[in-house]
DNA sequence: CAAAATGTTGACTATCCGGTCAAATATTAA
DNA sequence: TTAATATTTGACCGGATAGTCAACATTTTG
């Protein structure tokens, strides 16, 4: 049979698809870091992505559908940086790559973090599966990682696990709370050396504390 | 007289209203502080503070007054901490003390930090102005006396208004991502010793990241 | 080209939700 | 107790919103 089947399976898709299937997520990233899930009306994505709600609707039945595709996208990229630290390298250049590559993402895709800390913050209902084993087995694996470094004397004694939420919680704050570090810095924020500045200041800090003495 | 002004113009609040105001703020909260403004509705507050809807608008008439009451409520607390800074103390001791607290709160109520993060994330329509005024100046404030401080030679040299940002992600991380510091950590975030262990581990990182070396 | 497949939209429906209101009930004061 | 006042609620209204659908427009294919 000649049946172009496009469903499931046989997942072609054409070019008209492909751009607009994209259009659409990055809209809808943008609605949803800000407003959740609950929060985010169709027409907002719709008017974002410059399209007519029952078109949008052609591509993504459902809002839950746009929404886990954007889950989808933006968990991929989320564990990156932890995956590549590297058991074999220096402890303190990794931890300052690691550090540094997490604040470049908060500062490039800010809204991806926010989408992130809304769902979370939502009580976690769409990826509390995934936290639980997907990132659970990957902290878990480079706590250990962490936990021999200390072990061999080449970082201070500290609890891994905390250290990786207190990495966390510093480098996404500048994507999560940006309109409060804007409120306080003022125009500083969008001044050239802004980035360096506050990787160095967060380096000094975080590294200060895990470098043995 | 025989009017007990309570506070504008002539406000008397009988027992009842007292009653019934603090359980529907505290409900309020709960419920704003997982799904913020938009997507709370009435009816689940209502729920919440078994109450019916008619009458949890008699004492609120719009959605939008309890959440400024909750907001209110919250934002008082919030600066408690910071105010309690001693720029005559010891630096590090002041830290210390000011790093527990609120950590204190974060673990006392989860649900107010999750609120205020929620509004943040919105992009703070109704707190911006107090941010650039009321909270800027505060921080200015103190982060005068962290600066006098490193001046001194008491306190590595650390950008203040950075290190403000470093404390606050990490203690508010624990009431805002705590569902994803639950899925990592399983039941052990239940057991007894939990929030000492927590305590040690960020006072470890972030004090020895301020120390002189 | 013409037919088939894909893409787009205005108009519509059903439901949810914020808010109202008049009537009923409970509390307080005299 | 009774009258005034405060509290509670079922029923309802209007606007917003998720999702549908049939018709129209464009692109692809043979």
């Amino acid at each position: 049979m000649v049946v172009k089947s496009k469903s499931k399976a046989g997942e072609k898709s054409t070019r008209i698809q492909e751009a607009n299937r994209g259009i659409i997520l990055d809209a809808a990233l943008e609605i949803f870091s800000t407003y959740g899930l609950r929060g985010t009306t169709i027409d907002q994505i719709a008017d974002k992505a410059e399209m007519s709600k029952p078109n949008l609707l052609y591509y993504f039945k459902r809002k839950d559908d746009i929404y886990a595709a954007v889950l989808e996208m933006t968990l991929e990229e989320w564990l990156g940086p932890m995956q590549a630290i590297n058991p074999d390298g220096e402890p303190i250049e990794e931890l300052r790559r690691y550090i540094t590559l997490k604040l470049e993402m908060s500062a490039k895709k800010p809204a991806a973090s926010r989408f992130f800390a809304n769902e979370i913050l939502n009580g976690a209902p769409h990826v509390h599966g995934f936290l639980k084993t997907g990132l659970k087995n990957l902290v878990d694996e480079k706590a250990a990682v962490i936990k021999s470094w200390v072990s061999a004397g080449r970082l201070a004694p500290v609890d891994p696990h905390h250290l990786f939420f207190v990495i966390w919680a510093t480098t996404q704050h500048y994507a999560d709370f940006e309109v409060q570090v804007r409120a306080i810095l003022g125009g500083q924020v969008d001044k050239p050396g802004f980035f360096e500045q506050t990787a160095q200041a967060v380096l000094t800090i975080l590294l200060n504390g895990v470098k043995v003495r």
